[in-house]
DNA sequence: GCTTTCCCGACAGGATTGATCGTGTATCCT
DNA sequence: AGGATACACGATCAATCCTGTCGGGAAAGC
């Protein structure tokens, strides 16, 4: 059920150069550094982010990377799809990228995955990044109900 | 996003055990046949269900395995949590495996990671695996709609 | 005792994640 | 102008995990 880290790390980069909208390019030294993800791994992500057209890059000193589209016309899920191919749990009940499965006519369970992938790919693609940045952070009182009674603080 | 091949293969041997509650034992290789799994590789996989205690099986002649737990009992967020370890997209809002992580007071995408997060475990821990043969199989034109205009025809 | 079946450890190939090194290019400084 | 610097780009290599295979053993039934 998870994200790859690709697709964690993209999302990392992506929000920064959101929140640097406008501003002088950054570059990929400082999205490492302040994201926590590893310097030469993040620059294959950036090329694929570029090539995808949502994000610029400029050579050279005081060079770096910049949005190249507006917060407003990207979605989660298109982010996620072209990283992790598909938002559903499994291919036979995924929209974007089908894939035949041989079991399909007996499979029990392919209607849960399939309401599955039907909630999340309506958050997913409903949501854009600036909706993302305008959304409050997860507080205290959240983060304790995840971890649970036995979280060690913060 | 996508669960893992194991999940999904353990799955498919669950509900064949299942359909055939109260019958004889039914042997490895026809588990495999049966659900198009490679069975050298089912072998592993049943052997975590035994230990799990949700399948017993019986050796020689005869043998093979059945279902060791009511499928009222067996919910589809247990299964594909010990297999795929959290339901969670991402290990930070995971409630059954929460591992900190280094961005948690910068990060933005986390809100709807948990967003997410909710609505998938909501659903697979309400739902067992006795609720799951009690749905009805995903239908012609659900699945036009799935493949898209281009789908070729089932 | 022979067959059938589960059990278990080892291992091979591929994908993912990540590190290393070199090259090209734009900017800055003298 | 020309070198130094800072940055993106590209190919390649290493570690790890996932998927799947193999050979042989142990247990149960006939």
């Amino acid at each position: 059920m998870q994200l790859s880290m690709r697709t964690d790390y993209a999302l990392r980069a992506l929000f920064t150069l959101v929140e640097h909208r406008g501003a002088p390019p950054i570059p990929i030294l400082e999205l490492a550094r302040r994201n926590d993800v590893p310097k030469r791994f993040l620059e294959h992500i950036m090329l694929d982010l570029k090539e995808k057209g949502w994000v610029v890059s400029t050579a050279g000193k005081r060079g770096g990377y910049q949005l190249a589209k507006a917060p407003e016309k990207i979605t989660m899920g298109e982010v996620v799809r072209h990283f992790d191919g598909y938002l559903a749990p499994i291919a036979c009940v995924s929209v974007t990228d089908y894939k035949r499965c041989s079991q399909e006519s007996t499979c029990r369970f392919r209607r849960v995955m399939l309401t599955a992938r039907n909630l999340v790919a309506n958050l997913m693609d409903q949501t854009t990044l600036a909706d993302v940045m305008k959304a409050p952070p997860v507080g205290r009182e959240e983060l304790k109900r995840i971890q649970g009674v036995d979280g060690e603080g913060i």
